[in-house]
DNA sequence: TCAAATCCTTTCAATAATCAAGTGAAACAG
DNA sequence: CTGTTTCACTTGATTATTGAAAGGATTTGA
């Protein structure tokens, strides 16, 4: 299904998805558009799901990252997924896991403040536990 | 420092990175020059760290999808941050976090079988407790 | 052996990006 | 009030890329 070439473009679009198709096609041996057809085609298999970028969330002003653990009270979650949906600035990813917490809730807040007002009102719905993120390695 | 017009270049660029400037420009009301020197301001700012793509992991036979939470045993986490080392094809991120843990690490597998044996190497650095993620909201 | 399919290349017209020059508005000093 | 600087943008010419069509090489199967 997928050769070489294709796990190679892949990893290309990965580190630069705004590369020529010309470009990328040097760097796969294949001329542009080759290249292009190959894309054209992990596109249409759904193997590139979009484009996008890495934006820097320190210098937009969401310096703060947290991961919650939600451990939900009731077996109704509606009231806790609705609150997420009316807080998009904020939550970056609502994981539903197994293990200990029923939810992992990943979060970039701008200032301490605002994560206390969202636990504040998050408290209201859920038990939660709170991971800062200090650092990436 | 960052006006509207350059929050929603960088909106549509998040949804699509491989638009060209000139539609870029039609999106934001600029020509495509405007929004060219815009982007590659954001650029000089680091506010965009870089081009990538959305890949579709369980399309690329990474199925399963963990987070494992880490306690380390000793003090010196060097022999469990270099084995991470080794497994850059199924480590995505190892957050180092406040709370309970020391560590949140975040993982993509082929299986449960690779994920089994992931874990017992694991175990032979540190302590964990393992999630897995059933879904995402 | 032939036909179809696949994947690639080449060519060329249409389109987009880039560069240089120029416009107009705002800020500011004289 | 006037002249100058700066900034963000536009325009127009040049260069580069994209996309479509045609064709070549290789593989597959009747």
């Amino acid at each position: 299904m997928l050769d070489s070439t294709d796990l190679q473009i892949i990893d290309e679009l990965t580190k630069n998805s705004r590369i020529t198709m010309k470009e990328l096609g040097e760097k796969v041996h294949l001329t542009g558009q080759a290249a292009s057809t190959r894309v054209a085609k992990l596109e249409d298999q759904g193997i590139i799901e979009g484009y996008t970028i890495n934006v820097n969330q320190m210098k937009m002003g969401y310096g703060v990252h947290a991961i919650i653990h939600i451990f939900t009270k009731t077996t109704n979650h509606q009231p806790y997924l609705s609150f997420l949906k009316k807080q998009k600035d904020i939550v970056r990813n609502n994981f539903k896991v197994s293990g200990e917490s029923c939810y992992l809730l990943e979060c970039r807040f701008p200032s301490n403040e605002s994560l206390d007002e969202f636990l504040t009102n998050l408290s209201n719905y859920v038990s939660y536990k709170l991971s800062i993120i200090i650092n990436k390695y």
